[in-house]
DNA sequence: TAGGCCATCTGGTCCT
DNA sequence: AGGACCAGATGGCCTA
C-alpha cells in the first residue's frame, strides 16, 4: 500500500499542473485509461453537423478522483486499525471493516453499560430486553484474552 | 472457472 | 466554473 500510495500523490501531483501526456493507467484497472477519449467527437457523437465536438480532458478529473479513492482506503485502514482481530494483521474487506466496526462500537457501549468484559453484549441484551428470545453471539465478545 | 473484491474511468449532480 | 461526491461500468487479480 505504502507504495501506492506514492504513486497515487506523484500522479496527483503532476496530472494537478501539466495538461498533457502521460497515461497515469497503474498497474490494474479498468477503463480505457487516461487516453484520447477525453476528447471524443468524431464517429459516434451525437448529432453535431459539423463534428468535433470535444469534451473537457479528463486527466486531471481522473487524477482528483484517483486522490480521493485514496483518501478514501486511508480513512479504511485507519478504521482497520481500530478493530482488533485474529491474528491482528489479518486482512478485512472494506464491507467487513464497516460491519466489524458497527458491532465492535456495540460490543464497547455494552461493556460501558454492564461494567464488565465477560460477555457484555449478552448481559446488556439481557438487562435491557429481559431474557433473551434469541441469543445473538458477539465476536468480540468471544474473543479469549 | 466462478465469484468476490478492488482500482480506475466516467458522467451526473450538488455545492462553493 | 471548478471541485467534491457518488454510482455505474469495466476489467484485473485472487481464492475456493
Amino acid at each position: 500500500m505504502a507504495a501506492s500510495s506514492n504513486y497515487i500523490l506523484a500522479t496527483y501531483a503532476h496530472d494537478s499542473n501539466s495538461s498533457g501526456g502521460g497515461s497515469a493507467s497503474g498497474g490494474s484497472g479498468g477503463a480505457a485509461a487516461d487516453s484520447e477519449d477525453s476528447q471524443v467527437g468524431g464517429q459516434t457523437a451525437q448529432g453535431s453537423s459539423s463534428g468535433k465536438r470535444r469534451r473537457p480532458p479528463r486527466q486531471k478529473i481522473n487524477a482528483r478522483e484517483r486522490y480521493r479513492t485514496f483518501n478514501v482506503n486511508a480513512a479504511y485502514e485507519a478504521l482497520r486499525n481500530l478493530i482488533p482481530t485474529e491474528p491482528i494483521n489479518r486482512k478485512l474487506s472494506k464491507i467487513e471493516i464497516i460491519r466489524l466496526a458497527g458491532s465492535y462500537i456495540t460490543h464497547l457501549n455494552s461493556t460501558l453499560q454492564t461494567g464488565t468484559d465477560g460477555q457484555p453484549c449478552l448481559l446488556h441484551k439481557y438487562e435491557s430486553e429481559g431474557p433473551a428470545r434469541r441469543i445473538s453471539i458477539c465476536t468480540f465478545c468471544l474473543k479469549t484474552k
